[in-house]
DNA sequence: ATTATGTGTGGAATCGATTCCATAATATAG
DNA sequence: CTATATTATGGAATCGATTCCACACATAAT
């Protein structure tokens, strides 16, 4: 691999020059331009990013941390991030926790350590000695998907996604509604979608049974179990369900299915995320779409713009849409 | 942030002995050693690594290039890879081609320039053209999930795997097996399961009528379509098929069942990849499973190996176990 | 004719590490 | 008591870029 100074050489400059052609910088005549850019062609040439990066300080690479790349909403915000990322040079730095909290932590030092212009966090909570960690190190980051004082972040609307999603339900004539949803330390899918949920309820005069608020983990068989808890407990069993996953309605389904139940008939079931598979599920899946993609790429832009010291908004809230289908 | 020169004047040392601490490398005494080593706790330095790359020509990074990451098997090879190499300090950089095959060849060039210490490929093809690219930009690659001659790989027997496949549906009874595949440029799973399937067929003496072997593409929609068109044409109906990726089966079990075909007593079905839905599908779907973490594990370990002049093999098959559930 | 401005170029310092080499002090062998 | 390892340390070159500064020359303004 050739260097700037063996350029410079082959076309009779100094490094000086080579370095003002490959950045476009300062003044180059014409035929020194020409004779330069003659031979980084012939030769291949591609200057090393390590040196670049020791004098300008900047690397072109963006740290991105979640909790997991297996499930479908971090996936599809990662496929945006990298989409407009890579429009603009840079890639991306991966760092998966693998959903242990500890190496959220680790990971921020790690990024500033390999010198990252910038972080993504795709955050499942919003804990003070994070918020607090995230100031420290000094880089720029953006969290997606929940809403953080302070600091750069783009979400999703989730209180209102879960009020319009509620609404629907009673709209359609149900009254008593029961709620699969996950810890509250998940401020975004925990607590603002369940206070979505509970205010649009008591809005309209609607009480809710204290057994048909199941919480669970992220996965299927959370639902599966979180279902059977709410028909198990129940005097008045409830005619329809929320849950905050798409994967803890399909786990909800499966029960339901196991049990005979008909749905929407006996059991109307609901979903947030659009995931691929809701739609061809029997019956497919009303679920809330947040456009992750989207997400990302949004995400990506707002910190590239801080990056260029450009105008960006310190926070995005992303719009919904209801995806009504055959399970209401 | 502080710099070794700083960290030496400190500890009244010199600069080479505060490397040969941060290395432990030649010979340092031990209350030299004491001393720089307080400093470095006291003022939480860290070596920049583009200086030390520079130097040392290793980054610590290795690119993983991926077709897309929204589907179940690359995010869960990712997530393999990702935990083993972190244990040994190295990162992820990523780089998606979203199923764009020109983009394989730009990325290899991108990921040297980046001079990453290694590449995985996660191929969907075995051109002789990217094989030759490869062996041009003489950086260490392992693929994943495709044979290739002369380049270290991981790879699942796919061959064995569809006609083990073929040979259960056989034994429970079925002749009439249709077939939903992809093209065949994509080796492993459009040429070898295909491969696999006819002659476990024609092991048995038994024919494949040209109508039941359909070709899709990686979607859901595209099975869905696919078992249209093995129905609608034959005279002799299948009484099993056989897609190559549990999302062509799901699409194939959502025609089915919009008809009323009753799996699997009507038809039965199987697919590949024991994607984490398939269990909880109605009825759960028959698969195998890759185990697709393992594959990203070994893949890591095989190219740090090579990385670290250890011995490594140029070429691993690993094993797949059949998921039999209620779909057949 | 003199000064100011614009254009073009290269020398040398710099970024922050690693590492070769020289040197000195101490320990061990002959 | 010399000769030879062994241990310990630092000076200086190096990796491959960017960038400040000085300088030369041509043109325009005074």
């Amino acid at each position: 691999m050739a260097t700037i100074k063996e350029i410079a050489e082959m076309a009779s400059v100094s490094r000086t020059t080579v370095s003002r052609v490959l950045n476009n910088s300062g003044y180059v005549s014409a035929e020194a331009r020409k004779r330069v850019e003659k031979v980084i062609e012939e030769t291949g040439y591609e200057p090393s990013i390590y040196a670049k990066s020791l004098r300008t300080k900047r690397t072109s690479v963006i740290g991105v941390i979640l909790p997991t790349i297996k499930t479908e909403t971090p996936s599809r915000i990662v496929t945006g991030l990298g989409s407009e990322l890579a429009k603009h040079g840079y890639q991306i730095l991966l760092a998966n926790t693998n959903l242990d909290k500890e190496k959220e932590y680790e990971y921020l030092d790690l990024l500033k350590t390999r010198q990252v212009d910038g972080i993504v966090l795709l955050a499942t909570n919003t804990d003070p000695k994070l918020i607090q960690k995230i100031k420290e190190i000094n880089v720029p980051v953006v969290i997606v998907g929940q809403e953080a004082k302070g600091i750069m972040h783009v979400t999703y609307d989730d209180y209102h996604a879960a009020r319009e999603l509620t609404a629907f339900l009673i709209q359609k004539g149900h009254t008593q509604i029961a709620f699969i949803g996950v810890h509250e330390e998940d401020r975004a899918v925990g607590f603002l979608r369940k206070r979505g949920f509970l205010d649009e309820m008591t809005a309209n005069g609607l009480n809710v049974e204290l057994e048909w608020i199941q919480e669970g983990i992220f996965d299927i068989d959370s639902g599966k179990e979180s279902m059977g808890k709410i028909l198990k407990q129940s005097v008045n069993t409830p005619t329809a369900t929320i849950a905050v996953t798409d994967r803890l309605a399909i786990g909800a389904m499966s029960y339901l299915k196991d049990k005979d139940i008909v749905i929407p008939d006996r059991m109307a079931l609901v979903g947030f995320g659009a995931s691929e598979i809701s739609q061809y599920l029997e019956p497919a899946l009303t679920t809330v779409d947040f456009q992750n993609e989207k997400a990302g790429e949004q995400a990506a832009n707002q910190l590239l713009a801080k990056l260029n010291a450009q105008t960006y908004q310190e926070k995005i809230i992303l719009d919904y849409r209801l995806l009504i289908r055959q399970s209401v």
